[in-house]
This record gives structure tokens, C-alpha cells and sequence, in this order.
DNA sequence: AACGCAGCCAACCGCTACAAT
DNA sequence: CATTGTAGCGGTTGGCTGCGT
């Protein structure tokens, strides 16, 4: 499918863009929306190309993007994300939507790669090194494999929707300012991970099918009804319980009344403590909503705690 | 002060997906 | 259905900056 360099016309700027340069992009979409880029840089009064412009656009002058530090609370959605999505900057961005997918892109080479090496986790599958399986049993193997692609996929499609909204109603988003809230996915995230989180101690309906978490659940709004009421999974959420979940309405978890210490689910083997690397943010007082347990974090439950936060979010 | 090195990050490159024709 | 054009994505690069010597 050819493509055909967009940049390779001589006379074409490339390189850093000047303070005058971001001034006339800027202005031109702010009065026009950015329409077609490719047709974008000569009406601007721009010696770039389209793609360039896009770049500039996305990465740096849109007014919805934080920059500076990442706080604890997007690392740790970064990490768990891309154990779920792997290198899908795109689509980890599209739950940090005030941060670019070239940012996450970058603060993840640069910073949390590193950390998970330093920590004796391959950054690539999310597994310690000396641990071939990070999992027991290949069956939880097979159903988390599983249920990540159905997630990624339903990830995808979302990112595809956000992004399909953001460029029609661009102008007016422009003034609106704040963008939409959060996918419902990640309430999916939530009770995929009561579900395949499931242990002993959790006794599902028969019906619930490990399979796929989407196939069991309604949306309708921000409603996500259970199917069946003993349709449970476990909701480590920031209070530090651990209870079976009754259903979900709107951004509150209907827990049913057994809430038991959180420790009794921890099977996995200590060298799978997620947090061991992270010694800053033990009992640090930070993170406002993560709870960091200084015994036996399982990996994977953390890989959706931050989902679990009190509202479930980890937009910011 | 000068130099070298490493880290960071903005921007580019090349590819794929998808829509339009 | 085939071809073409465009947007978006992820990998990579190169320049800037800060730090150590």
C-alpha cells in the first residue's frame, strides 16, 4: 500500500520546532480544527508536512496533555497495562488520556523498563527471570492469555472510538474542556480480575465463564450488571478489602458482606511481589489510593490494582 | 573551564490499517 | 477487487542537558 514519504519534499522543515512555528499551528487549529494534515502546513503558513504537524500537534500543543513527572499512581497503570497490552503505547495512553503514547513510550524506555529489570522482572512478559511461568497452572495461564487478548482487542476498539470522537468534535473540545471520562473497560478489568483471580476461597457460579469476561457482562451506561447474583470476583479495593463483588452500579462496587483479609489470597511465590522494586513506595504515604501491603503482593492482582482504586480510575 | 559520557525526550522513519476511489 | 492516499502506531535516532572527571 504505497505510501509515499511525506517529508521528502524539498524545502520541507524538519527538526525542533520554533516558538513561532507551534505559534501558527496552534492558531490555525484553534480557528479551523486540523482537518486533512496532509493539506494542513501550507494553510497554516507552515514549511512542514502534514505528518510533522500531527506529531507537534499530538505530542506537545494539544491543550489536554499533562506533562512534567509522572505521578506513582500512572506508573503503576503504565506497568499494569502494558503487562496486559505489552508495547500498545496507543492504547495504554488511551487510559492516561492526558498523556501521550510517545511520553508513556519514552518514560517506559527510560524509566520503568529499567526499574523492572533492577527488579528481576523481564520488562517484556512481566514475569521474574528465573521463573519460567509466572503462574502454577497452565489452565490460569491459558484463561489469562485468553482474556488479554479479548481485553486488548476490546482496548483497541475503544482507543479507536476515543480517538474517532476527539478528531469530530474537535473545535468544540477545544472549549470544552474535559475529556471523556474513562472507557467502562477498565470496570471490566475490575471483575475480570475478581474472576480470574478467583482462588480457593472464591466460589463462582457455575455459569461464569473464565473465557472471556466481556461475554458475561452488560453495559448499559455505566451500569455493568452481574448476570447471575453469585456471579462474584474479588475487589481488592483501596480499603485494603478483599470481599466478593455483588455487581457493579455506576462507580460503586455492591460488596457482599464476607470482606476478608486480602492476605489469605496471596498463592503466588514471593519472588512475584510486585512492589520489591519499588522500595520508595513502601509505607510512603504516597499514591493516595494504591495500598501497598508490605507482605506478599501478588503480581498480578497488582497488575489491575490501580483499576481498583476508589473510583476505579487511573485517569487523572 | 573543558571534555566525555549517559540519560532523556522530541521528532523522525517506516510500516500497517483503513477509507476512498 | 485493486489501487491509491491518509492517519496512526511503534521503533529508532539524534540533539540537548546534566553530571562527573
Amino acid at each position: 500500500m504505497g505510501r509515499s514519504p511525506c517529508c521528502d519534499k524539498v524545502g520541507l522543515k524538519k527538526g525542533p520546532w520554533t516558538p513561532e512555528e507551534d505559534q501558527k499551528l496552534l492558531a490555525y487549529i484553534q480557528d479551523h480544527g486540523h482537518g486533512s494534515w496532509r493539506a494542513l502546513p501550507p494553510k497554516a503558513g507552515l514549511q512542514r508536512c502534514g505528518k510533522s504537524c500531527r506529531l507537534r500537534w499530538t505530542n506537545y500543543l494539544r491543550p489536554d496533555i499533562k506533562r512534567g513527572k509522572f505521578s506513582l499512581q500512572e506508573e503503576q497503570t503504565i506497568i499494569q497495562l502494558h503487562a496486559l497490552l505489552g508495547n500498545r503505547w496507543s492504547a495504554i495512553a488511551s487510559h492516561l488520556p492526558k498523556r501521550t503514547d510517545n511520553e508513556i513510550k519514552n518514560y517506559w524506555n527510560t524509566h520503568l523498563k529499567k526499574r523492572l529489570v533492577k527488579m528481576g522482572i523481564d520488562p517484556t512478559t512481566h514475569k521474574p527471570k528465573n521463573h519460567a511461568l509466572g503462574c502454577s497452572q497452565p489452565k490460569e495461564i491459558a484463561n489469562l492469555s485468553h482474556m488479554a487478548q479479548w481485553e486488548s482487542a476490546r482496548l483497541e476498539a475503544e482507543a479507536r472510538i476515543v480517538r474517532e470522537s476527539k478528531s469530530n468534535s474537535f473545535t468544540s473540545q477545544l472549549a470544552s474542556g474535559p475529556p471523556p471520562s474513562r472507557p467502562p473497560c477498565l470496570d471490566i478489568l475490575k471483575v475480570w480480575q475478581g474472576t480470574w483471580m478467583k482462588r480457593k476461597e472464591v466460589v463462582f457460579a457455575s455459569n461464569a465463564n473464565l473465557e472471556s469476561p466481556t461475554s458475561i457482562l452488560n453495559f448499559s451506561d455505566n451500569t455493568i450488571a452481574a448476570p447471575t447474583p453469585n456471579v462474584v470476583g474479588l475487589i481488592n479495593d483501596s480499603t485494603n478489602y478483599v470481599g466478593t463483588c455483588k455487581g457493579i452500579v455506576g462507580n460503586s462496587l455492591q460488596l457482599h458482606d464476607h470482606v476478608t483479609d486480602p492476605t489469605n489470597y496471596t498463592q503466588l511465590p514471593d519472588s512475584l511481589s510486585f512492589l520489591d522494586g519499588f522500595g520508595d513506595l513502601h509505607g510512603s504515604g504516597q499514591g493516595g489510593n494504591v495500598v501497598f501491603e508490605d507482605n506478599k503482593v501478588n503480581y498480578w492482582s497488582n497488575i489491575l490494582n490501580v483499576v481498583n482504586s476508589p473510583m476505579g480510575s487511573p485517569v487523572f
